[in-house]
DNA sequence: AAGATACGGACTGTATACAATTTGTACCAC
DNA sequence: GTGGTACAAATTGTATACAGTCCGTATCTT
């Protein structure tokens, strides 16, 4: 997957310290709330003091780490307020660039793109039921996505999307490994995949305020989602990132 | 005033650094483009290579640099399009930011300091108009600016609100310093003005839909402004940090 | 003369040493 | 027993030294 973001620093030392520590965050091992220290993660993820410096100071610009006034950084806790509004500020964020596209436009090779996405999420939606490729539509659902940031137009706009989906459990496919196999869920990837039609319409018809109205109504299934999860610790726990959330 | 964010590292040198950095950038010292050197920074700020490294680092995620490939950092050059959607981000977020305070509801604490803003900038605008207080009227307004983003009741949403808004020429009192003598630039502070009145009555009368539509109007304003300014090199540079903008 | 290659300088990335501040603990006074 | 103070350990902030990489230049070859 081309998962790795532009903006990542190419040094392979700072990398390794933002990548471990994102790592240990979202995989549980330090809670929130602790106190990292440098030397302990030096010691953890065998690197020296400056790359972790670095990466700690990142992590804290992207909002998962919090920095202690006298020094130092501790884990952020979310609460499920965040997440709703991470969710929220989501949908928001992707209504506009949804609406960008259809007011400015775009390219029709861009548009065949579209298309092409969307052709693929039918493929694997109106598959057979049982053998349902979970994997493959999240792939998908990502690279649509991923487009609709690109069609905006507007590198800044991007820029936030990007930002806002680096919180794990906001993006748009934070939810699909938690339930597999629960009927009502895959019911709303049939609706998600109408609501992505409806968006990629709405831009080729130029119609805006459609379009941004959907994008952002799209994210909401998220948050459903994130409410039926919510109610079973045992789904909570298949969520990256979900075990952050406390009071 | 109270500029300093809570973001901001307390730590002295680093916290110079950034500062200092930003102020090369923005007084147009250091051009866009040119490359970053850190002993070369080192030597104009008169600190060592390891806060200005930091500072470095800091200034690519808030997105005034631009790190190369190879190793380094280089000035981001700003196109006009950029500060249009830099403008408009900052419109759909404060859009976001006043329906969501119209939606869950604000203190009734918060509601009357809202008031007692909107009393002050109404005696600055309704006031003599020979003697106008320009600097006065930007205090006032970007205090109406931050207690919407804290009227949002969302850490996550306030939080993006900053980040646009560290783009100078994106805030909302970006333009104020550029024309105080132009009949037209009065008019504009008149119907600002308005708008915030209209925005507060939204969020009291809790409506959400009314709230966001003149928020993001409001953001309007700034690009009125910016396509006047545009247009008079001389103008320009009045505004901080538009000499950035090139291609 | 033109191109390629090797060398040198400059710069960044990383590690480590040092200094200053903070935090935890133990002991003492009341 | 409680509060405070002083000391010690640990941790962060900063500086500097070292290593590796990239870029430009000059020389050599064809």
């Amino acid at each position: 997957m081309a998962q790795r973001k532009a903006s990542e620093k190419a040094s392979s030392q700072t990398l390794k310290a933002v990548l471990g520590i994102r790592e240990l965050v979202f995989s549980g091992e330090v809670s929130p709330g602790e106190r990292l220290s440098e030397v302990n993660l030096s010691a953890r993820l065998g690197l020296s003091r400056t790359p972790i410096r670095a990466g700690l100071a990142r992590l804290e610009q992207e909002g998962i780490l919090e920095l202690i006034p006298s020094g130092g950084y501790t884990v952020r806790s979310f609460s499920e307020a965040d997440i709703v509004d991470a969710i929220e500020l989501r949908g928001v964020l992707e209504g506009t660039a949804a609406r960008l596209a259809a007011e400015r436009g775009i390219s029709p090779s861009r548009l065949v793109s579209m298309k092409a996405i969307l052709a693929e999420i039918d493929k694997v939606v109106s598959g057979p039921g049982d053998a349902f490729d979970f994997p493959r539509y999240a792939e998908m659902n990502a690279e649509f996505h991923d487009l609709l940031k690109v069609l905006s137009g507007s590198e800044i706009v991007a820029r936030e999307i990007d930002r806002v989906m680096r919180l794990p459990f906001a993006g748009p496919s934070a939810f699909l490994n938690a339930q597999p196999d629960i009927p009502a869920f895959r019911t709303s990837l049939v609706v998600g995949q109408a609501q992505h039609r409806a968006i990629a319409h709405a831009i080729e018809m130029r119609e805006g305020a459609r379009a941004e109205a959907v994008a952002r109504e799209h994210s909401r299934l998220a948050r459903q989602n994130l409410d039926f999860v919510m109610d079973d610790h045992k789904l909570m726990a298949r969520v990256p990132g979900l075990m952050l959330v406390s009071g």
